[in-house]
DNA sequence: CGGCATCCTTGCCGATACTG
DNA sequence: CAGTATCGGCAAGGATGCCG
């Protein structure tokens, strides 16, 4: 807010289009494919493979929401049977590094979350029993 | 995943715990809380009115979440009427700059994204009418 | 001020087919 | 291989009201 120039848009204000460019990103989804795409064109059933559990529905999905944003490409080639590249685009290419960072910290971070989890949960269940052990008859 | 040293979580795999992380980052009103804090505290109703049109039913969930994550931290100033304090915990500080990156490249590259989303829908329009102008007559 | 409880709707998402 | 079609469930999230 305050090492920022002014721009015309506003991602806190309602009815700002950034909020929906913010919410397609805001997408476990699609942050795994646009970090997955970052080393170069991938197939659709790579995509499928290498981003486990997704299905082919919300892949399809999620792939044209992004191809419709700019984000990536979509190349046909005529083969048999045909193949289909995604790709990031440049627009695309200038988000990856921030998104993969997103993706990936959970990786580096997941211990210290893991464990912030349990302490919050052993002090909830602590507040929740008030003298424990206590009224333990009946 | 060439650059990278092998790390016990994969976010491309189900049933990793980061999978879940990941869920809760990639929350639109994650990012914008997330990004709130960086300057400083700030109180339960500031964040209410900054992040327009949030429920305080959401911010409230989102929240906790956040803070049994071991993200954000909650001070009680016990005034009249009471005080409540949101900021960053040091684990919450290391992800802002990725987190502000994203929730404001929306701002910076919105201009981007309509013209492909403009471009996309025409495209998909002239598609839809194989030769416009053709057949017309019933 | 800073919430929580409740109700209710919607739309997302997964599962499961089927097609060019 | 690269998708689309259809269906159903369930939980996120909005609206509202109340409380310490």
């Amino acid at each position: 807010m305050s090492t920022q120039e002014e721009l015309p848009y506003d991602v806190y204000q309602d009815r700002c289009p950034t909020r929906l460019v913010l919410d397609r990103l805001a997408d476990k989804w699609a942050l795994l494919i646009l970090d997955r795409l970052k080393d170069g064109p991938v197939r659709f059933n790579s995509l499928k493979r290498d981003i486990m559990r997704i299905t082919p529905k919300v892949l399809s999905e999620t792939l044209r929401k992004l191809e419709r944003d700019g984000l990536i490409a979509r190349a046909v080639f005529a083969t048999v049977p045909v193949t289909v590249e995604y790709s990031l685009s440049p627009l695309g290419d200038t988000l990856t590094d921030t998104v993969s960072a997103l993706a990936h910290w959970a990786e580096r971070n997941m211990d210290a979350v893991l464990a912030a989890q349990a302490a919050y949960d052993a002090a909830i269940t602590a507040a929740a029993i008030p003298t424990p052990g206590l009224h333990r008859l009946r």
